[in-house]
DNA sequence: TTGTATGCGTTATCAT
DNA sequence: ATGATAACGCATACAA
């Protein structure tokens, strides 16, 4: 397991270890004849950098570390996409760190990668509380996405959660919808906006009386369960917006298991517009955000801060926008209040 | 940016360099008073171990490399709990790293982590050539899993696809189906032994006539694409044994956009058990693969390696289970061959 | 128990 | 264009 170093190279090649250096670094001033003899020696001897070494006495690392609140939530998995695209074009490595859907998992994996001095860091759907994560920005460049903020210290990119959340409403109250209940995401990233938002919208269309919103979890169980307490109500809804595609499709399964129909009986409509909402036996009606577009955002915040020394914060949010499929129809007039 | 160093902690301690790097490492032979010293002195300067420095000293990197072949599939996704929970426990730290379902993306990654020099590597459903593997056990221990191999140098950790892939058909047989059609998954890990085992008990079933399969490759649009194909011809199935659950999911949707009923019309039978299956609104009936205990005999293989310094390559296989759902039934008689 | 000195595999500065 | 040589931040024999 014993690697080959430069030193073995340079002796190989027959010339110096700052030689062999220049070559690999892919330096101009290197006369071609003796690039060949480096190349080739590195070739037979099956070298490979030590990045170990070479970030250590460069001091820095060409890594970005992306930690995700839960990679098995397709939400956050979509965004590495525009993520590695987008570092890969700059010359950046990306590492991918599980969360593991806790705030403590989340905070390992950013020490872990502090501690691997990467360049920079996103955090995905961060739980973690902010001071924690303004902590962390003291050592490298930190963006937040999927999450808001109003930090001074670090960026962040960020869906508009409360007018997605009211795009969601406003549209079942076109279809005429008056009882809209709300599946939230408890204390998960964006949770908190998507409840203002539903509520604010309720509000504006004078059905404030028929505000009512069940703890969710951003899972499908979660929303499973708070169908549930949502059905064994005397006024049951007759829509329900859940805060993501996940818990959507959990209460989805639990109206359907009551015997009732989407969308004839019960409208749903979630949020994310993740692959899991495209999937057409699903077809659910949603939120869509721009995930692609999000992940791209935050790079470009980290490269802004790497390469053009940009010190003050920025906070871009995203338009959501409605997609339309088929978990939400008409109010049918037998069940209007 | 400028990170404090153990340099810096010894003098604010006024103990030495060694000692400092001593109670880092937890050295059980240091004074209290001065392990104290350090600790307050480390911690008002907000000191962290630089890693890189670290494991370019001692040699070893106390960390992992996970390459998942498509960040994306929920079975790649799942294996990485079980890797993540005994790593966890053994002290290693886990990357993760996304081969964007190609070759050259796995490659690139197995790349990179050989580069940073970690400890070991599990490579999930990789589809870049075992020769290349074998290359980059050279440089350090790696495990596939999801994956079969007969390789001498290398271990690996595969559920028992062939015979997975008879227990769907199996199934379908005592349900009373013949003509029974395979969607496989193309290039993809595992695609040529569950084609095998379709097969192999296609004709021990005295079905070898009614054998056809159709291309996927493991998405839910190839799963689509590959039923229009199947039911566009003369002889329709009356089930479907698609090769995982995604393109299960696909070929589910065609089905029912032909206007079929499932189970009623047409079976499907996918094949991982991810939580996609689990999904009661879908629901469908597949074939498990243990994904934790998968993630975490790939593990075992590597500490093994590390610790008890085995050398000869091992080779588990683990045993799915069929798991029945609401998406297979009886063969109707009117529908009989 | 604590300190000194050397090396880990690079990069980078300064000569030549 | 090429070569010495001093960092980089830490681990680790070895000495005290």
């Amino acid at each position: 397991m014993a690697q080959p170093t430069m030193q073995q190279v340079a002796e190989r090649a027959g010339v110096s270890l700052a030689l062999v250096s220049l070559v690999m670094r892919q330096a101009p001033n290197v006369s071609d004849y003796r690039r060949q003899l480096v190349l080739e020696a590195a070739a037979e001897l099956g070298y490979r950098p030590n990045v170990l070494a070479r970030n250590l006495a460069s001091r820095q690392t060409s890594t970005i570390g992306v930690v995700l609140n839960d990679i098995h939530n397709p939400f956050f998995a979509e965004i590495i996409d525009g993520i590695q695209a987008a570092f890969d074009e700059a010359g950046y490595r990306v590492l991918i760190g599980n969360g593991k859907r806790s705030p403590s998992g989340e905070a390992e994996m950013i020490e872990t990668f502090l501690q691997f001095r990467v360049d920079g860091i996103i955090s995905a759907g961060a739980t973690m509380s902010m001071s924690s994560i303004e902590a962390a920005s003291e050592s490298t460049k930190i963006v937040v996405v999927g999450r808001s903020s109003r930090s001074q210290l670090i960026d962040s990119v960020n869906t508009d959660d409360v007018s997605g959340a009211r795009m969601a409403v406003d549209h079942l109250v076109e279809l005429g919808h008056h009882r809209i209940a709300h599946i939230d995401g408890g204390t998960g990233a964006g949770a908190e906006a998507r409840r203002r938002g539903y509520s604010e919208a309720m509000t504006d269309h004078g059905l404030s009386a028929e505000i009512v919103t069940a703890g969710g979890d951003f899972t499908e169980s979660g929303g499973y369960l708070a169908a549930s307490e949502l059905l064994s109500q005397s006024n049951q809804p007759t829509a329900i917006f859940a805060a993501n595609d996940l818990s959507a499709a959990g209460a989805l399964h639990r109206v359907e298991d009551a015997g009732l129909i989407v969308p004839d009986d019960v409208s749903i409509v979630g949020y994310d517009n993740t692959a899991l909402a495209a999937m057409q036996h699903l077809s659910l009606t949603t939120v869509n955000q721009p995930r692609d577009e999000l992940g791209r955002l935050a790079v470009r915040f980290v490269l802004e801060r790497l390469r053009d020394k940009r010190t003050d914060s920025v906070h871009h949010m995203v338009a959501p926008t409605l997609v339309n499929r088929k978990t939400s129809s008409r109010l049918t007039t037998g069940a209007a209040t």
